[in-house]
Formats: structure tokens, C-alpha cells, sequence
RNA sequence: GCCGCGAUAGCUCAGUGGUAGAGCGCAUCCUUGGUAAGGCUGAGGUCCAGGGUUCGAAUCCCUGUCGUGGCACCA
């Protein structure tokens, strides 16, 4: 009996594997596709667990397809560009090109190491000119179309990264890579019209039947589209014509005053003859920088003096006030106050003492009496107090108000959207050019696209703060293509998510002259199951959706949502330990004790108690790591697989232990004794039924679970039948047991194939398989023998467990009520109660209802 | 404030109308030529709380508590 040996067996198998080229994408279109993709790693030096967790997961998904007759893509690539290697450049003076395809060799070994199912040869990273280069021809492309264009506006500016954000890489007020508090700047930017795709970007959320609800729900309130009515007031200049947007017009007969942003137009206009209002705008200007303080920041307001008329009564003049709470980059930057039934315009109209006047009347309430106190009514009522609109519900009302307001000229009813155009400029070297030159005679000119790539130069000296394409002495110098004077070439590179939001297209044929095979591309997409993690919830996803939607509108696609399923990740955490003066301790570091169910930690060699603290997201500043290589080094690959997967359903965090990791690794052990102690003469006995029934059982639970992405709950089930397997052993089995078993362990090595595939193929091979696993189809169960030949079913009387009956399966009530009835035990529980009722339900439980 | 998600054994989690389960941990015992290991057996559960529906609720519904994620002066 040999011993299991995963550093012999795992490096053979994914030799074989490689040499028979066993994961090659072909399309065959006699067999269904099946699309599998994991978001592409950024090369930032080694391999962590969470990509092991990651990769594992799409990696069980591709096995399980091929072995259901898919024809299966699971390619990939890189997301090579990006800040980290600028970073490295200035801190080490090391060459950013160089130092990101030395972290791609490493990870590759490390991805290969974990024996993922991938198909190689359309590996590609996103800074090789072969990629960004036919990324330049579409974004060229798009420019045709108009959803390409340049704008001059404020932004959110990175200090500390000296570059450029979009929106969604603000959170709180700070970079999302750097932390540091994002100050507002105003630059020539590029852009992308992603808000022409607002609409289409929330209704076709709808489609996505296989996302996750949170996700659909993220990228909604991120849209965030809003149905209302865009109107003019009139009044007298400078407050002639102001307009506003409003999503509640059926209060408008509520109205208490109008208000306009600190930074509005109007605002500066009366600023410049109003030192007082100059000095309020300064005061908003300053305040907070964070969520929380905007929050709780008091609501203040400046009353300019202006006036405007109300719409539906020329006679009713409102005042104009500037206030802190409304924003200039929503909607018009100016809003009407409807204090009675809004609580940011009460609570303005209560300081200032302006008038609430209620409009919409509660269901019940008595329009004589009914108030508003402190808290505005936003509920469902009938319209009152509004001439035209009164005794109409709120819909109604909307409906109405908005008739009259058209019909008026003055305005009319308008979708509005939270969701801002893609502002891609980034003042960064390494990352893709963006193909224009700026002429002085032409103006901006694209560069044709028989000049493409537009690449980087190869000396060009990083290590400084700032952009070194734009400090380069020489490569901006050109010569425009219209005109042929004299031009600088566009310094500002993309966006990285841009590069990621095609990358999946370019897989279905990495070696296309064009940027999409269209071919290859309409067999392989959608994908059929994306995979990674939540923190891409609205950027990367909303990005990759919005390019689709451009290019297939530009005819390189065929598809209008490019992942048909997703799935998010959880994160792997592990407990962290700190020494009584704080320092966080590494777990290698770390000895257990245990007293009775308390465990306690200590310093290895010193012996000092250490503190355990919470369970948190492995991370090098709590230094709660373990890195995928040293686990590979002791347990081997496939138990480090199989413990990301089963201990935590995969969409929640995975807590790495120790413990745990060791229990997958007996399991592995475990396994292969079963396998080797199975003798090479099957028995051609007639199989043993029970144990028959219970591997038709297993293989229905575990197709059952990776179908539903219950992988946790499918290992579950291997670990139930491998201690059934042991309670049956091969030694002094009987003929029948014997041949059960083979049946078992045939069907065994072929289910823990996708969880543990190294282990599969020796077990595959030790048990008579023919050729590798990995090209053998997916065991198939037999109904019937999934069931039970006899239930033991629990008896209850009135609710309450009292005893258990044998009868078989898919006996008729009458035959199992007589059973019962014939119980003596029963009989017992029912002395002298009358029964008046008996449920029988087939083949679970019966219930006797007696008094 | 709004919208989600979660709460089951000491820990991490399955179970989603019908007999409360797994891994790890813990305890007893066995093995001491698989040995910085292996095995047997076992203990351990008001299924967060309260109410409702049902013959029957960990499971479905309502309310609450605690934890957690996202959004948020978005008019």
C-alpha cells in the first residue's frame, strides 16, 4: 500500500495534460458552447489565496462542462497596465514594462502550478502593443459615432497619484487606489458618452437573469434614473427664465421658494453685486469634504432678494434662495421647495420660517385639521389645496401638472440620471496612448488608423512624479496627418477599465488582425459564467456592458450584454493574532493550546500569550497571510483547492484554518486509500443494491450542486460517501460489495475531478479508467435508483415524534396507515385518545391527530 | 434615512414545510513498523426572540434584536 504523494502525482498529471493539449478551445458547432471566465488578475507580483479561490471556482465549471459535452473556453490574460508598476518605477527605479512581465511570469507558473484547465494559447496582456493597439482602432471607431469626445470640466483630480478619476473612483470623497482626499480641477478631458446608454444600461438589467439581485440593484441606484418634469420659471432678469427639474411636479402648488445651487450661474450673478451672497457661496464652497459631514451638515441658506412667478399663478411670487444642499451637478442645479412633503425642504423652511403649506392629504385625514409638524408626508393621498390638480392622486397629479406645463411652453417632462459621462484621460505613462494628435491648424486630429499602434517610446524615464509621456523631449512631436504641419501627439492615456471592458471579446480569437473576430466572437459570447469579485460592481461591470453595447451598435459584436451569468466571489480571511504590545503576528508564527473548548495563542519559541482578534481579509499589513505556495509545498494543490471551496458557500467569505486545510488534506489521503485498496479484478458479481443506491444518489447530489454553484454543499456530499465507502471496505468485502464498489469508485474519480483533479486522474487510472480523466464523460445516474427500496418513517401524534414505521417506498396511505395502526409501540402512545385524523405523507413522515 | 444579506453544535457552515447534519475542535479508547501519524466510539443544539399560517415550522409570513454590505442632501 502506497502512500498518496501529491509532489510526484500533481506534476506528472499537468504534464499529460499539457501534452495532449487537453484544453484547447475548439468550435464545434455539433456540441453546445459553454463561455467560462474568471476577471482577468492584475500582475501585481505573486499569486494570494482569493485568486486561488478565484480561479478554483471557474476552473471546477470548466472541467464539469467538457465532461458534460460542452465545448468549453476558459482562457487567461492579463490587466498588465496600470499604476502599481509606475509606482514601482519611482520607488525601486526599476522599468515598469519590465517589472510587470517579470510578475507575469511569475503568476503564470503559480496559475499553472494549480492545475486550471485553461487554454493557453490565447493568453494575452493588455500592454502589448497587439492589444492596445486594436483597443486604439475601436476607440477611433466610437470617435466616428460621436461617443468619443473631448470636454472641458471639472474633475476629480488625485493628488497624490497625479492623475485624473472618474466618478465611480471616488469613494467618500477619496481615490480609490490612493486614499487621498480628491480635489476638484478644471481640465480638457476625454470622455466617453456612456449616459447615451443610460437607458438601455438599466432596462436590460432585466435580462440578466443569471446576476446576482445586489449586483443588478448596485449598478441601478448607480444609474440612477429618475422621471420627472424640467420647467422655466419666470421672473425678472437675472432671474429670467430659470430652470429647474423636479420629480414631484403634483406639489407644485406646495411650493414655498426656489432653490438654486452655491455654484449655480444665477449665483454668481447676484454674487457679483452682492458682497454677502459673494461671502455665503465662499462658506459652501469650503464645507465638508466627507460623506458623514455632508450628512450632518445644517442646512443654510441665502435669500437673494429675486423673485420669480409660479407657473400656474402669475400673480404668486416666489423667492429665489441660494442653499448649501443643492447640488449644481444634478439635474438643473436648482429645485422648487415643496417643504410639506419633502424633508430637506421642510427642514430649510422651519429655520427660515418660510410657509408649508400641505397639498397631498393622507388617506383618512381630514383636510380641515390635517398638518405637518416636523416630519414632511411623502406617502400615498388625494391632491388638495391645488386649484386644477385637486381630488387627483399623486400620479394622476404628475400626469396633469406636467400636461399644463407643456401646454404652457414652459417645460416638459424629462428622464434625468445620477450617472455622468465616462471622463477615460488619464495622466499616466503606462497605459494605453490615446490615438490623437493636436494640430495647430486642425485641431484635434485621430491618427489614421494604417499608423496604429501609437506606442510607447522605449526610453522613456519613468521614476519622477507626474506623466513621463508628456516630459518625454521628443516622442510628442509630430506631424499632423491632415495638414502635415507640425503636432504634439496626445499625452494622456486611457482609463484602465477600458482595456478590461473588451478583453473577453478578444479571447473568442486573442491572434485577429481585427479587434474582434465576429466570428469567432458570436459562437463563443455572451460568456456563459463570469466570475470575481463584488468590489467590480458597478465599475468594471457597468464599463465592460456600456463598450459592448457601442460596438455591437458599431457592428463588431453581435451580442448587447457580454455576461449572460455572474457570480461574485467571497474573500478568504483568517484570523489575525497581535503580541500583548500590539505588533501583529504572522499565523506561521503561532502555537495553539486548547483548555477544554478555549484555544489560546502563543509565540512559538518565547512562549508569549498573543491576543486572537477578529477574522479579517488576509492582507499583508495584519500579516494574517498564507501564501498558495507554501500550502502547495505541505498539503499539495488539490486539498489547497478543495478547502477554498468547502467550508463556505462561494459567494460568502472563506475563513482559512489550518485545521481545515489539513482536513482536506486527509480527505485526499483518504480517498486514494479507498482506491488502492480496491482490488484490480472487479468482481462481476451482481453490485450490492444499497450501495448502488447510494453512488446513483451521490453522483444526482453532486451534479445537482455544481449546477447551482453549491460547491461547498456537492463536497459535502463526496466527504458523506467517502466515510460510506469506509464503513464498506474491499478487505473481506463480499462479491456483491466488491462490485458495488467499483461502480462506486468508477463514478467517484470522475466527481471529485473538477475539486481535485490531480488526485482524480491517479484515482481514475488505479481503478481501470480508460485514457485521462479529464476527457472522460460525466457519470450518469439512474432515477430509480436514487431512491430508497424502504422508508423508515417517523410517526408523529399531534405534531410530536412518537415512533418510526418501515414501510416501502411509495406505499399507498391505506398500506401505511395499517402498518401504523399495527404498531404496538404506537398503539401505546394512543391509548385513550380518539383519532381523528391521519396524514400520511408518501414515502416522509406520518402525522396522527388524536384528542 | 433607503435597499439588500445573514443569525443552526465550541468554530466554519449544509439542511429551505415532514426523523437536526458535515468538516474542524473537544473527550474516551485502540494502534505505536503508515508514526512530528492513523483509527474506533462518544459528548455537545431553547435551529436569535416574539407572533401568525399549518395536522406539522430551523424552513413560509409579520414584528423586533444583533451583525454585515451597498446607496445617500439625487429634488
Amino acid at each position: 500500500m502506497a502512500r498518496y504523494n501529491p509532489k510526484e502525482t500533481e506534476p506528472r498529471w499537468r504534464k499529460a495534460w499539457s501534452d495532449s493539449d487537453a484544453f484547447r478551445a475548439v468550435i464545434d458547432r455539433s456540441r453546445p458552447k459553454y463561455y467560462v471566465l474568471e476577471m482577468f488578475p492584475y500582475p501585481s507580483g505573486r499569486l494570494h489565496m482569493g485568486h486561488v479561490r478565484n480561479y478554483t471556482m471557474g476552473d471546477v465549471i470548466a472541467r464539469f462542462k467538457r465532461a458534460r459535452g460542452f465545448s468549453v473556453l476558459h482562457p487567461m490574460g492579463w490587466d498588465a497596465f496600470g499604476l502599481p508598476a509606475e509606482n514601482a518605477a519611482m520607488e525601486r527605479g526599476v522599468d515598469p514594462k519590465a517589472w510587470t512581465y517579470e510578475n507575469i511570469d511569475r503568476m503564470r507558473a503559480e496559475l499553472k502550478e494549480l492545475g486550471l484547465s485553461i487554454d493557453w494559447s490565447r493568453e494575452f496582456a493588455t500592454c502589448e502593443p497587439g492589444y492596445y493597439g486594436k483597443q486604439q482602432a475601436w476607440f477611433l471607431d466610437l470617435y466616428e459615432r460621436g461617443l468619443v469626445y473631448r470636454k472641458e470640466s471639472v474633475v476629480n483630480w488625485d493628488p497624490v497619484d497625479q492623475t485624473v478619476l472618474a466618478n465611480e473612483q471616488v469613494e467618500d470623497g477619496r481615490g480609490w487606489r490612493s486614499g487621498a482626499l480628491i480635489e476638484k480641477r478644471k481640465l480638457n478631458q476625454w470622455a466617453m458618452r456612456i449616459t447615451d446608454y443610460a437607458d438601455q444600461l438599466v432596462d436590460d438589467l432585466a435580462t440578466l437573469e443569471r446576476w446576482p439581485d445586489k449586483v443588478r440593484v448596485m449598478q441601478e441606484n448607480w444609474i440612477g434614473r429618475s422621471k420627472g418634469l424640467k420647467f422655466r420659471f419666470h421672473g425678472a432678469p437675472p432671474a429670467d427664465d430659470l430652470e429647474v427639474y423636479t420629480t414631484r411636479p403634483d406639489t407644485l402648488f406646495g411650493a414655498s421658494f426656489v432653490g438654486i445651487a452655491a455654484d449655480h450661474p444665477l449665483a454668481e450673478a447676484v454674487a457679483a453685486r452682492d458682497p454677502e451672497a459673494a461671502r455665503f457661496i465662499a462658506e459652501c464652497r469650503k464645507g465638508a469634504a466627507t460623506e458623514a459631514q455632508i450628512e450632518t451638515a445644517e442646512k443654510i441658506g441665502y435669500d437673494t432678494g429675486l423673485t420669480v412667478k409660479h407657473p400656474f399663478d402669475p400673480t404668486w411670487e416666489l423667492p429665489v434662495w441660494i442653499a448649501n444642499f443643492v447640488l449644481m451637478d444634478y439635474g438643473t442645479g436648482a429645485i422648487f421647495a415643496c417643504p410639506a412633503h419633502d424633508q430637506r425642504d421642510l427642514d430649510f423652511c422651519r429655520k427660515y420660517g418660510l410657509p408649508v403649506k400641505p397639498v397631498v392629504l393622507p388617506p383618512g385625514e381630514d383636510p380641515a385639521t390635517f398638518q405637518v409638524g416636523d416630519e414632511a408626508y411623502t406617502g400615498p393621498g388625494t391632491i388638495y389645496n391645488s386649484g386644477f390638480l385637486d381630488g387627483l392622486d399623486i400620479e394622476g397629479a404628475k400626469a396633469a401638472a406636467i400636461a399644463r406645463i407643456e401646454g404652457q411652453g414652459d417645460g416638459e417632462g424629462a428622464v434625468v440620471f445620477r450617472l455622468r459621462d465616462w471622463g477615460v484621460s488619464r495622466q499616466r505613462a503606462w497605459g494605453c496612448p490615446i490615438p490623437f494628435v493636436h494640430c495647430e491648424t486642425d485641431g484635434v486630429v485621430p491618427v489614421p488608423k494604417d499608423q496604429l499602434p501609437v506606442s510607447h517610446p522605449d526610453d522613456i524615464e519613468f521614476g519622477k512624479s507626474g506623466n513621463a509621456l508628456e516630459r518625454h523631449p521628443t516622442w510628442k512631436h509630430t506631424t499632423c496627418p491632415k495638414c502635415g504641419g507640425p503636432a504634439t501627439r496626445e499625452t494622456d492615456t486611457l482609463d484602465t477599465f477600458v482595456d478590461s471592458s473588451w478583453y473577453f471579446a478578444r479571447f473568442a480569437n486573442a491572434h485577429s488582425e481585427e479587434a474582434i473576430d465576429k466570428d469567432a466572437a458570436d459562437y463563443w459570447l455572451p460568456v456563459d459564467q463570469y466570475i470575481g469579485g463584488i468590489e467590480h460592481a458597478v465599475l468594471h461591470l457597468l464599463y465592460a456592458r456600456f463598450v459592448t453595447k457601442a460596438l455591437a451598435d458599431d457592428g463588431q459584436l453581435s451580442v448587447r450584454e457580454p455576461f449572460a451569468g455572474l457570480f461574485t466571489q467571497g474573500m478568504i480571511t483568517h484570523e489575525t493574532y497581535r503580541r500583548q504590545n500590539g505588533e501583529w503576528v504572522e499565523p506561521k508564527e503561532v502555537e495553539f493550546t486548547a483548555e477544554g473548548n478555549t484555544r489560546r495563542a502563543r509565540l512559538g519559541g518565547t512562549g508569549e500569550p498573543l491576543i486572537i482578534g477578529d477574522v479579517e481579509k488576509m492582507s499583508k499589513s495584519k500579516k494574517n497571510t498564507v501564501t498558495p505556495d507554501e500550502i502547495f509545498e505541505v498539503y499539495g494543490v488539490d486539498a489547497a483547492r478543495l478547502f477554498t471551496l468547502s467550508d463556505s458557500p462561494p459567494e460568502r467569505d472563506a475563513q482559512w484554518t489550518t485545521g481545515g486545510v489539513q482536513g482536506a488534506w486527509r480527505f485526499v489521503n483518504r480517498v486514494w486509500e479507498e482506491f488502492d485498496s480496491q482490488p484490480a479484478d472487479a468482481s462481476t458479481a451482481p453490485a450490492d443494491p444499497e450501495l448502488r443506491r447510494a453512488t446513483h444518489k451521490l453522483i444526482r447530489q453532486v451534479t445537482e450542486a455544481i449546477d447551482s454553484f453549491r460547491f461547498n454543499s456537492g463536497i459535502a456530499r463526496l466527504y458523506e460517501f467517502l466515510n460510506l465507502l469506509k464503513a464498506n471496505p474491499a478487505k473481506a468485502a463480499s462479491p456483491a460489495v466488491l462490485a458495488a464498489r467499483q461502480e462506486a469508485l468508477s463514478a467517484f474519480a470522475r466527481l471529485i475531478a473538477p475539486f481535485t483533479p490531480h488526485l482524480a486522474e491517479e484515482c481514475w487510472t488505479r481503478v481501470g479508467g480508460s485514457g485521462m480523466v479529464v476527457h472522460a464523460p460525466w457519470p450518469d445516474f439512474d432515477p430509480a435508483l436514487t431512491e430508497d427500496a424502504v422508508r423508515t418513517l417517523p410517526v408523529q401524534v399531534n405534531g410530536k415524534r412518537r415512533g418510526e414505521i418501515v414501510a416501502p417506498a411509495g406505499a399507498e396511505a391505506a398500506d401505511v396507515e395499517q402498518i401504523v395502526l399495527a404498531d404496538p409501540e404506537i398503539a401505546g402512545k394512543l391509548e385513550g385518545l380518539t383519532i381523528r385524523k391521519i396524514i400520511v405523507v408518501k414515502d416522509r413522515i406520518v402525522n396522527i391527530v388524536a384528542s
